[in-house]
DNA sequence: GAAGATTCTTGACACTCGTCAAGCCCAGCT
DNA sequence: AGCTGGGCTTGACGAGTGTCAAGAATCTTC
């Protein structure tokens, strides 16, 4: 009975039925970051909300859409993360430092978010149906941390040795690694994961004096 | 009725119920690595081997025991697979020639194995059970890339800039990210990595003229 | 070859899952 | 007031899950 894609009928509760998609989005990404995609249901999901389980094939076709919705839905919420601190920065090392601050605080404020994020990009490597929209915000994420690095070198006058993937690669990596700790109980995490950005960055760019290698960027886009 | 650990009675078939259990080890890391933890399920575990599947059960209390047996039992395959590379490497090229080889080779063939660990890695981070085994591999592949960047820097006289944490974080996210665009379909990952590798390495070794800044080794272990 | 232990099959159980349809509730219109 | 229709609840279904027990099949040992 519900509409293709997100308008309902033309007689205008469009906005109170996105909102309800939502709200029941909020819920989803609440249980899927608590339980992870392999535990969670959409009885649990209701659970979470103020709604029953029915409720979700109303305004969802099947859990398949609500999990995609999902994973957009927070896409629109935390790829300009970011975007405040170069925007403020005036300096490389300032830059450095508020980006080293922003990470520390999403570890510590967005883990179960992002422990979420990691499950669905993983699973997208088995169920072929989630891969476009995991490629789109992956795709996002490497254009939000290129936009650090590249202004970060701007400021520092000088020319990042990786191109956008491999910066993106990286700083992922170190992320992921403090993420596993930290969830695990490891408080130190938050400085270690600091310290290691503080020293990974200032090797992403090419030394001023001589003309060093570099990390070449991908040949295509696939 | 099954005995507590490995060991079965004294009558000493110890290594037929062990070849069993490695026998569906086996069967299950193949279904593990083609469905995903969240869609494999113990019956076809045993369709994917020559048992059905009321076996599983007398070879494993429960599920948890069949799938940590299997992630340590990964493990010892996988451990070592850079140790040929490091000792018959002379030259700190030839070394890294090797290992970015060696990476093509693993990312073309033992995909679905590595898929697999990262899944697994990721359920570790909401099934506190899985942490344990999962922490001691993972510590297990930390060290393995250290073997290898230790003695590049060796090799080229020189010394790493990093600890052994951010060394293995890096290049783990570098080949996460290839992992999933392999997957994906996307041919010239391969190539990709081994650039990348190439361009990153020598980034992890202190400049020999000068005293750079280091990327700071975590201050402890947890 | 019989007796006993071990290994494996089969079928059942209790439960949870996604899905769906029937109907209740209540705002808004005539 | 009475009706209408969208929003929501409830309860059911079939399929699939982990687990387990009872017994058939196979091997071991005397």
């Amino acid at each position: 009975m519900a509409a293709s894609t997100t308008t309902r009928n033309r007689t205008r509760p469009v906005d109170k039925y996105d909102e309800r998609r939502n709200q029941l989005a909020e819920s989803a990404l609440a249980t899927l970051g608590e339980l992870g995609y392999a535990k969670t249901s959409l009885r649990e999901i209701a659970n979470n909300s103020e709604f029953t389980h029915g409720v979700v094939h109303y305004y969802f076709r099947d859990k398949f859409e609500l999990i995609v919705y999902c994973v957009r839905y927070y896409k629109a919420r935390c790829v300009r993360r970011y975007d405040d601190v170069v925007a403020d920065a005036t300096t490389a090392d300032e830059l450095l430092d508020g980006f080293a601050a922003k990470l520390r605080q999403t570890l510590r404020e967005e883990a179960p978010m992002h422990r979420l994020w990691y499950d669905l990009r993983n699973q997208s490597m088995f169920e072929e149906s989630l891969r476009e929209a995991v490629t789109t915000i992956d795709r996002t994420l490497e254009e939000m941390i290129w936009r650090v690095v590249s202004r970060y070198a701007e400021l520092a006058g000088r020319e990042p040795v990786t191109g956008p993937a491999a910066a993106y690669g990286l700083l992922d990596g170190l992320f992921q690694q403090a993420l596993l700790g930290y969830v695990a109980g490891d408080e130190t995490a938050l400085e270690t994961l600091s310290g290691q950005v503080h020293g990974l960055m200032p090797l992403l760019l090419r030394p001023a004096d001589q003309a060093g290698r570099t990390v070449p960027a991908p040949q295509s886009r696939s």
